[in-house]
DNA sequence: CGGCATATCTTGACGATGACAAGTTTGTGC
DNA sequence: GCACAAACTTGTCATCGTCAAGATATGCCG
């Protein structure tokens, strides 16, 4: 957001959009760093300046990740629609969404991402108070739940869906069932 | 299940439970074979020729996860004590759970992990058919999202639980949502 | 009881990786 | 235009997963 490389010409956004790519191909765990340089055409060393190691490669992509899912909830305005926003940002975004979520994968105490998931679960919870009040968390609990597990279940590979299933429409139909 | 080590004693048990605690402590992608090693004494080549390779590993810890799921499921009665017992499980057995579902991790057509895999969400889909029938399948598949949802949260420690919370309630709470 | 096949484990090596240190180039601001 | 800092390179180290080859113990079959 605010770096500048001089060099490379935007080194930064260059290794991250390659890590997103990367991870939602193979995975977090599959991610490596000097890989990364090589495509980039920069030496095995270049990112380190970026992100000081590989945790804070994958604390930006979190950050960026919050981010994102933020203005995709901005644009829900119902209940479901908002449920629907979650889902399909998961199956868009498969990069982030294998990060985000998965603390031990990065700095979970940098400031950057925790503005930016702070900014996004305060949405969330606004919308869930809207919907079912303030009195009782358990709703929203669930909401959540469902939403993100269908979510974790897709991109995770272990849900097999028919070719041309609607996954919006799929998550519509689901997050409809909650009372 | 069927192989006897001679020299340890029972190296494969060992190194699988060590395995588990190991990703349930550090996650699954900080493992290492050779770590697992050193703790149960034995050279850093030993694990090679109980589980091939480290994809090989984590493919025992999910087929073995799938076998405790089944367990635990066939001991709940009807739909809601099913979600409990489902996210009981996670909590219960973190270090399975974040395996079973990430196939990307290991050999997913591996025949025990198979096995394993279609007899659980055969148990999984006969609960949902009894609570819902068998027409629909998106109130099971939003079922399955809220409890799965709910459990991958929880372990990953992306939902900050107050310390005194019931897990158990918490979920049968959230399950009662759903219609 | 004795030797042999085999399962179990060790030793050694290789390429790849993340991280660090130190040096080099390039742009910025005074 | 000059010091300074940012961006990047080169070199190195411990560690890792995997493979190959050897050592050792166990069970089997006579």
């Amino acid at each position: 957001m605010d770096e500048k490389p001089y060099h490379h010409g935007d080194l930064r956004r260059v290794l991250l959009d390659a890590a997103v790519t990367a991870i939602a191909e193979r995975g977090a765990a599959a991610l490596s760093l000097r890989d990364l340089a090589r495509r980039a055409g920069v030496s095995h060393a270049a990112p380190t300046h970026h992100f000081r190691d590989k945790a804070g490669l994958l604390t930006a992509v979190a950050a960026e990740g919050f981010s994102l899912l933020g203005k995709a909830l901005a644009e829900a305005d119902d209940f479901a629609a908002t449920g629907v926003a979650y889902v399909r940002f998961a199956t868009t975004h498969p990069g982030h969404f294998a990060v985000m979520f998965r603390p031990v994968l990065y700095h979970r105490d940098d400031p950057a991402v925790v503005a930016a998931r702070d900014r996004t679960t305060e949405m969330l919870r606004g919308g869930a108070r809207r919907a079912f009040g303030d009195d009782d968390r358990v709703p929203a609990l669930a909401a959540w739940s469902l939403v993100h597990g269908m979510a974790t279940l897709i991109i995770d590979g272990a849900l097999e869906l028919d070719p041309g299933t609607d996954v919006a429409s799929l998550a519509r139909a689901a997050a409809l069932r909650l009372r």
